[in-house]
DNA sequence: CCACCTTCCGAACGATCGTTAGTTTTCCTA
DNA sequence: TAGGAAAACTAACGATCGTTCGGAAGGTGG
């Protein structure tokens, strides 16, 4: 992929971010670009391809970020790792992690179908997790697994509305870990 | 307001959920109507009329939601009963908190700075009662009542993404306030 | 029966949409 | 320095966008 086509890519993540993807017009991404909107077509086929093309990105991004939480140790600090390494990509590739969460809606047809399965297979290797650490008995053996990973996948999805360049994504995750593991329950009041 | 004025602005709710504000035409509405497009126009001045009043409803269900969560009592209940309260807003009425939750940002104008507020709001609501069971001794006197908010408040914000017509969502609320309180950690493992 | 109000039709408006095509410019490389 | 590919320009296409407008139904209350 050229310099020029790699440009593109970024400007299109960050409008369609900005603006929603029905929201941007190929006369913005030309804006965008310092260049007549016609021009835009000497390096992409169609509107759909740059949406895809982002919503890809996302994927890979955050299941490569997976890719660095180990296989094996205690499952409560993988959790925790799978959340930092979640945050992390959302706050240094914010426009790709909201186009990712959000605007990916817009693909059709067959690209559609794979993304959500990519999507599916995300959230899956992270409810893994979670199963995993119930059954091994690092977790509470009566836990309800399902909605302790909907609990930490809904912090994690919800992130792009308000995390913001510059923060302290690990820190954060480990609040957010923290909190699922112990609750906000006075220990003093517990039963 | 006439009952087909109202039956437009369900249309509306329904079709900016499903497609999006933008991806939603006049055309879109009318055909939903079964009348002609500048038909619409015999019941709004504008599109944006519609999105301001789907939104400005959202925050009104939500609002009255809250407004239901007794003033006293202990917080662990209350905390329990909004979030009873959000999830059965978003359940009973997916579409408008579809688009409170996600499409709100299409608004303009002073519309936008009036809604934005409201949400605000709202989500300061939300927020006081983790800090008052903090205040009170009724949560953990070190408990960080920011962050716990967040937490409650993406898995309320997160829901319209995956929540169907049907779910139980006072039992959900249960579940989602159980793992909030008591963490997932075993008890035999609390240090 | 008439006047009125709501609702809708049908046609059109200018603007903007995504896209195409032919041509020209730019710049690297052989 | 000539050739060629990449990139941008210009102009236009048909489609669709949100919106306007004059008039025609249709029903309601006086």
């Amino acid at each position: 992929m050229s310099a020029r086509r790699h440009e593109l890519t970024r400007a299109a993540a960050r409008l369609f971010a900005e603006k929603g993807y029905h929201g941007t017009s190929i006369g913005d991404l030309a804006e965008a670009m310092g260049v007549q909107k016609g021009s835009v077509y000497a390096h992409i086929e169609s509107k759909a391809d740059l949406l895809w093309e982002v919503a890809s990105e996302g994927a890979a991004a955050f299941h490569a970020a997976l890719d660095s939480v180990p296989d094996e140790g205690p499952v409560v600090e993988r959790i925790r790792a799978a959340l930092r390494a979640h945050l992390r990509v959302v706050v240094e590739q914010l426009d790709v992690a909201t186009v990712f969460v959000r605007e990916w809606r817009y693909l059709q047809g067959e690209r559609r179908e794979e993304f959500v399965a990519e999507r599916r297979r995300y959230e899956e290797r992270f409810r893994a997790l979670f199963r995993e650490g119930r059954e091994l008995g690092e977790l509470r053996t009566d836990l309800d697994d399902a909605t302790a990973a909907l609990l930490a996948l809904s912090a994690a999805n919800w992130a792009y509305t308000w995390l913001r360049p510059g923060t302290d994504t690990d820190e954060l995750a480990d609040r957010f870990t923290a909190l699922l593991l112990d609750g906000m329950r006075g220990y003093a009041s517990r039963q």
